[in-house]
DNA sequence: CCGCATCCGGGGCGATACTG
DNA sequence: CAGTATCGCCCCGGATGCGG
């Protein structure tokens, strides 16, 4: 059900950013067909695990939602993300197309304020075509697409170094080295960053 | 790297079995096409997924084994079977083929000995091609395909009701009505399956 | 624009046959 | 036992068209 190409792929999209449009859709999977775009949707929409639904009268248009069956398939996601997460250091090749919004999942999954009781704090991440926002809300870690409005620190460069900084696979120094620039305090990534030792 | 047709199959069967010959590949895989395991395996041997080693002198073959990274993929086929879990129930159809052994790993992932302090249990489960023994060993729960010596209880019965009850999903009326039978003290099962109360 | 349907090469795939 | 060789088909990728 889930095993073709570009499913598992349309299901991330759906996980990522809620209710799509069909031309959304396109333009996270480049590469993908149309007519594939089509069959899949199609497929999903009988098996049970995305619906499609008229968006609200100012913009006609139709949108696909995963069914509550179609989001149990975060964990999959997670797990195969997880595994492949090495594979995220390595230099894209020059071809490779990246969309920021990729690293939305992954960072949810992997990222956590370690000091809630501190002031919240907002990062801007610019890497690929448009600007993430990470910031922390009463304990909790909200990441999405867009630029901050004053982020505390913002980490500019390439995906593979971007990813590596975020996920605590890189060093501060290391990434620098590595072609990034950060501009603010870069202490403020250790609160968010997996694995790392909590702020005392 | 897994998402080709079959991958993640062939890697399920190393996870069931640990190092497998060719042929035993191609029994636990019906259907699928002797080019095809031959070159999915030369690109898991190429990205470091599986390792290719001779066997041990007596008889002079070659093993198919998982790499550490390979192993690493344990968690993904655990969350793909989860998600997948519910379509365990549902009837086959009449030319579906089952292997037995297919339950090994579900079996490995939910059951657990809620009573390790009770005397050791034996469960023989006979259905599709070869029976399966489940046992429990200090704590541990081991299963492997293969009659059991002297089975506390015996399940037979067609696989999906027989998945059912195992897991939890069917009570033992229900699976009884929908034509397995059990021989011995069904009451063993409560200590081996998932979410059961522990037994006092 | 948005959401497709259609058409058209090329290659992955499935079945069978064959072999050191 | 562990593959290689071959052939036909259908899925897939890319481009274009088209009604709402």
């Amino acid at each position: 059900m889930v095993g073709d190409r570009w499913t598992l792929l349309i299901v991330r999209e759906l996980l990522i950013g809620g209710a799509c449009r069909y031309t959304d859709l396109q333009q996270g999977l480049p590469g993908i067909a149309t007519n594939l775009l089509a069959d899949r949707l199609r497929q999903l929409e009988e098996q049970g695990i995305v619906a499609r639904e008229a968006a609200p009268p100012p913009v006609a248009t139709t949108l696909f939602r995963l069914t509550p069956r179609g989001e149990e398939l975060r964990p999959v996601l997670r797990a195969l993300g997880q595994w492949g997460a090495p594979l995220l250091l390595e230099e894209l090749p020059d071809d490779a197309v990246f969309r920021s919004h990729w690293l939305l999942l992954p960072l949810q999954f992997h990222l956590a304020d370690h000091a809630p009781e501190r002031p919240p704090v907002t990062v801007e991440v610019r890497t690929g075509e448009e600007p993430l926002t990470i910031e922390t809300v009463d304990g909790d870690v909200r990441i999405r697409t867009g630029a901050a409005a004053a982020p505390d620190v913002t980490i500019s460069g390439e995906p593979p170094v971007v990813a590596g900084l975020l996920f605590g696979k890189l060093d501060l120094d290391t990434a620098i080295d590595r072609g990034i620039t950060v501009d603010g305090d870069p202490a403020i990534l250790l609160r968010l960053q997996p694995n790392a030792a909590p702020v005392p």
